[in-house]
DNA sequence: CTGAAAGCGCTAACAA
DNA sequence: TTGTTAGCGCTTTCAG
């Protein structure tokens, strides 16, 4: 890490003036074979590594993609480098884990996989792709501070307040992921909440043939929970039934609130022959409860999560959910970020993405 | 989108100069608190965002770390954006999905929460962080093109040749995840491979009493899977059993060629008395095989896997294995960098990470 | 095809 | 405490 090559010092190895270096490395086919040969030998000799901030500024783009979610759960605090570098702890421990059960937060695989799909799209547009993770109450902050080092900012849908958000938006293209609120001012990609709850209800009820269902909902102020419950109630009604009269239970979308409500369902006069989760959380939740309780499932009650998430996949029986695409929404959203980058003036675009309804054991089952 | 204001633009605005708006945005403690506060009121009716690419090149730091992986399998192609903004495709569709068994990459998991780990302590310490994942053999071009727009470079083991590294070391400051390798150039993060292998090893030869052991393992090329098997052989070696009469399996560290190597076992004459295997995908596979074939876990079979990923902790019976703090490497990586940040002349530091010998249900049972 | 020169927007001495 | 003034390393006209 002795200093640095730059240009002037690859032109002055090379016999070249600068511009030429710059040019070499932009559109090698404006420059002469034999010239351009040269300078990549110097390139190689010196190891020259351009500054990405000087070419962003002079060329006013970073060739960066953000994108911004909000926060995880707290996490664990690790113990001090110093301690590790001291090599003070052992290098392995035993933990009886019998009978443990962890749960593992829903909103992590998400993130992950849009992230992956994002990624995956900008690399392939030569984009490279920034990361943030909005914490507390620095989200505006955090977010300001991205945008100022990216060329386009894909936001999930309330990770940053609405005036922050449009204040950015002056200055970059904004990309809202998993709203349509927004869908006026900003281009968006969505998934089919509604249509996916829809069609599922609909599968339960008209191929299934029940009609007496339970339905365990999400948080108020989820946009997702809203939808499918939306989609859900229209089902019900096109077909002449009361969404009012449905056995409601609300959740937190995790696993623990949904054996609650499992339990609850048990303990009623009778159970319902169907039980419709707005997550696939909960939806594995209400299958603890319902086996725990020697409940056969799907014969006695047919049980149905919504996301499609690995874990509901490896359930017993395993969980019939509507799977969203979520590496799609990331790589969608890369794609609308391009096409606004290529025509800023272009209308606010909305994808919405289609999901898949997966039958499954917990609700197919002899 | 107009024209994004400049410190020109708020300094005009707020009647100061621009270094008094560069104070106020670096130190704000420098300035008088009125005039503080006339800046910034500039700055928000102006909505100015200071420009990542300038601040990097006259501070001669970018502010950003980076994470480079090696590629993840290759990805289905999806429909072209026009297609979706069309909203050609229906927005749902129903799958027969009834005893399928996808496998998930494990690689992904591994980078899904190294990459956490990294987020969270960067941004703990005011760094954004930037992620590229390395496809084909553009890894060079894509880690050099990375280097000059971070402060420092966080590598996976191998995802990058040494010649290249080496190169990038000369201008930024790296950090190797998952290899002791280099450990002499570079400062690294590992993890206690070898000494949680011999530790479940032992556990299973001390304590279940079991001297019949066949072991799984993974590619020839994996560092990870040497160190394994190096723990397993160095723990018989120790008790005076020979490895060489081990039953040895290699698979590809996949569900499937794990679910091979258990068919394998059980058309040998006799099984053994524990199936030990060099990662969790394979352990599953190997679960899988017995399952089948009415074998009972661990009755008759100990099962032991190795990662502690999720889907480990949710088969039946619920696998034995070791697991690694992916999330933790992630985190000890930045710390290093920060360190070396901090002082460049510090001598190159390993950190090799604990892991934990999870006792479940595939060797504990009754 | 190549060179000269003018910035890009910001930070960091150094003065005042 | 605040202003002046050099650059930081690269891209990009515009000439030649």
């Amino acid at each position: 890490m002795t200093k640095a090559p730059t240009v002037y010092d690859v032109a002055a190895d090379a016999g070249v003036s600068i511009a030429t270096v710059s040019r070499v490395l932009r559109r090698p086919e404006d420059v002469r074979a034999s010239t351009r040969e040269r300078v990549m030998d110097s390139v190689r000799d010196l190891g020259y590594v351009p500054s990405g901030s000087a070419r962003g500024l002079a060329a006013r783009r970073t060739g960066a993609l953000g994108l911004y979610f909000p926060g995880f759960d707290a996490m664990d605090d690790m113990g001090e480098l110093s301690d590790l570098l001291a090599d003070a702890s052992p290098s392995y421990s035993f933990v009886d884990d019998v009978g443990a059960a962890p749960e593992s937060h829903q909103f992590n695989l998400y993130f992950d996989e849009v992230l992956r799909g994002a990624e995956l799209e900008a690399w392939r547009r030569g984009f490279a792709l920034t990361v943030a993770v909005g914490r507390g109450g620095l989200a505006a902050d955090a977010a300001r501070d991205m945008a100022g080092r990216v060329d386009g900012l894909l936001v999930l849908a309330q990770s940053v307040p609405d005036a922050a958000l449009e204040q950015l938006a002056r200055r970059i293209p904004i990309v809202v992921l998993a709203s349509a609120a927004h869908s006026g001012a900003f281009d968006s990609v969505t998934v089919s909440n509604h249509e996916g709850m829809h069609a599922l209800t609909a599968h339960v009820i008209d191929d299934l043939g029940i009609r007496d269902i339970a339905y365990v909902a999400g948080p108020l102020d989820s946009p997702d929970d809203n939808d499918r419950w939306a989609g859900f109630e229209s089902a019900l009604l096109e077909r002449g039934m009361d969404p009012g009269r449905v056995r409601l239970r609300r959740g937190e979308f995790t696993r623990a609130s949904g054996r609650l409500a499992g339990a609850y369902l048990l303990a009623s006069d009778a159970m319902p022959k169907a039980v419709i989760c707005a997550n696939d959380q909960m939806g594995l939740g209400v299958l603890d409860a319902l086996n725990e309780a020697g409940i056969r499932v799907p014969q006695e009650v047919v049980v149905t999560g919504f996301d499609g998430i690995e874990a509901a996949n490896l359930s017993s029986p395993r969980l019939t959910t509507v799977h969203q695409p979520m590496e799609l929404v990331g790589r969608a959203a890369i794609q609308l970020m391009q096409r606004r980058l290529d025509d800023p003036e272009a209308e606010p675009a909305s994808i919405r993405l289609p999901v898949k309804v997966l039958l499954r054991e917990s609700s197919e089952g002899s």
